[in-house]
DNA sequence: GTGAAAGCGCTAACAT
DNA sequence: ATGTTAGCGCTTTCAC
């Protein structure tokens, strides 16, 4: 590849001079015209491309920032490409580091270092292994770490989520105000852990409008991609013991899952049984019926976890900041009224239960 | 941070020892045990961490690939997952530069030279992006484009994809196999095209067995989120008009919306009308039936382009290598025997049509 | 076995 | 207005 100084050759002027031509630098140093125009030129012909490693070996920077996590389906693409707008348009570069085990984690931190990334973004990590980072950043200044979407949050860090707990209560509000008592919590485990800030909004919500505390009702099930026979099981007995005229769900798969376990039971959706999702991803519009979904913004959240973190890099002292994201409620076509006769139907469906 | 500098001094030796003891090289210079020991020692305790910068002007190469495109949810993250797989293992990083308008394909590529990334995997580029790139490239002696996933693909370039015209014949065998003679197809425009080796797979099963010309039947629809009204209409009409017993889609999404507007027209699925798509990525698992469908693994994709890539990288004069990955036909839910009574339930079904 | 010297392509301070 | 000099942190070649 062409370097400065093949340029300054040609153009018999002297390599800095070329670099100082090229960054078009403002300094006291100032070039001719016509020198200026040469230079220029012969760069433009010789389709001379800047050697941005040997710049940030000299600046002793980078403007790369780097994504250490989970990085699965769905919403972390969304999120990355939130992260790239903002980066783009700030000059910076985005690398990836997808991992799951604490091994692979402590590895790309020390990567990170190595390569001298400008600041990195932590997606759902777990403590342990954001411990691991934060120790291997600070150890060598590399200014900052944010978490983006669920998991542990420590002080002192910026971190960006979405408003979770305000999502979960906005829910079921909207199912209470259509009239629905009986309304339960489906949820499931990832890596290990309930979502706390969903289920805390259910809860809250329930209890603010006068529920008692037995109307709280919370069931778990898996999020493999077949629901088991028994989880199946488990969410029929679920609804109807409770007597559920909505379920609001942590998850838009679960509700999907919902939806479609309940209808293979004779639930009519929404006539005799109202569902709520979370996430509000693509898939939840193609949903069968349209899914009525509290929706998150993960691009939005990846903008933000961008802009936090170059400010961050850009002035050191810059305070943590606890951004949060407002969610949305889209109303698609699973909720209604409540139908009060939705017991009896419930019975009488059982005998199609096997039927689709 | 630390450098091999500061290492040599409080170690008692010179720059380049420290550097070659670090680097365990095995060359001709030999270090006596304990120098070497001792060099390790200073480095572990003073925390050293290689400048992978620094080096990297040295050597004039970065072990960093790129990939641009267009990044946006479900399949890409796994691609891009599959991708990290290999070059990890080889000891290679990832940049992302999500792209979408041929002015950022263009500046992305730019970048790419610049920062000498190591080779470039381009996924769902236009031919005219596509050209841009290799222009950018092929300049610059940049190892190597390799296309992933769906668009156009040049000669003399290595590409992976998947076996898309064969998963489209493996699908309308199934439906012919279960007794389907009336199979329609509806499909989609991903920027502005059709995907062609679905549709010729499609056209291919439906003459191989003996299919009359004006069996095939296509329809395209819109791929927005909500269905818009006009798309409903039509996707009804084509299904009575045409008195199909099943249709095959394009993309899993399609299918899903094909489900939920038959349903919504009083067909049952799949006792009326068996419905295949094509992708099979997590929420084809979680629809109302679960989808039958025609999986595509993206993430062996991913880890094949990057296979690819690395071999050029590594011998550039490697041969092009033109990669097809499996699909594999996934049974669930939306398929069963043609019901030959299905026209006239059709008809009953109108009465229900607004329903749910 | 180890040190000395050179140079990768660039930036930046200073000299002319 | 341009050139000179130095040096970023590393790798590599060669001399001792």
């Amino acid at each position: 590849m062409v370097t400065m100084k093949e340029i300054a050759l040609k153009s018999g002027v002297t390599q800095p001079t070329v670099s100082v031509v090229l960054n078009n630098k403002k300094t006291t140093v100032r070039i001719s015209p016509v020198t200026r125009a040469k230079i220029l030129a012969t760069a433009e012909s010789m389709g001379y491309r800047v050697n941005e490693i040997a710049r940030s070996v000299k600046t002793g920077k980078t403007n790369t920032i780097g994504v250490i996590g989970v990085l699965c389906s769905f919403h972390c693409m969304e999120i990355i490409n939130g992260i790239s707008e903002t980066a783009s348009a700030r000059n910076c570069t985005l690398k990836l580091w997808p991992c799951s085990t604490l091994e692979e984690v402590k590895s790309a931190a020390r990567k990170c270092a190595e390569q001298r990334l400008g600041g990195v973004i932590c997606r759902s990590l777990t403590e342990e292994e954001l411990t691991a980072v934060q120790t291997e950043f600070k150890q060598f200044g590399i200014p900052v770490v944010i978490l983006v979407g669920s998991g542990f949050i420590p002080d002192g860090c910026s971190s960006v989520n979405s408003g979770e707990f305000d999502g979960a209560v906005k829910a079921v509000e909207y199912l209470r105000h259509l009239g629905h008592c009986r309304i339960g919590y489906v949820t499931t485990r990832y890596s290990g852990k309930f979502n706390e800030r969903r289920l805390n909004g259910y809860i809250e919500a329930m209890r603010r409008n006068g529920g008692q505390e037995k109307s709280i009702q919370v069931v778990e099930i898996s999020n493999n991609d077949l629901l088991p026979e028994g989880d199946k099981i488990k969410l029929l007995a679920f609804i109807r013991r409770n007597r559920l005229t909505a379920c609001f769900c942590g998850a838009d798969s679960l509700a999907m899952k919902v939806a479609y376990v309940a209808e293979a039971a004779g639930f009519r959706i929404p006539e005799d049984l109202s569902i709520v999702g979370f996430g509000g991803t693509d898939y939840s519009a193609f949903a069968n019926p349209p899914l009525t979904t509290v929706h998150e913004s993960f691009r939005e959240m990846g903008r933000q976890a961008a802009r936090v973190l170059i400010q961050t890099m850009e002035n050191p002292n810059f305070p943590a900041e606890k951004v949060e994201i407002a969610t949305e409620l889209v109303i698609r076509s699973t909720c209604a009224k409540p139908n009060l006769n939705s017991i009896s139907k419930t019975k009488q469906g059982e005998r199609n239960e096997t039927q689709r």
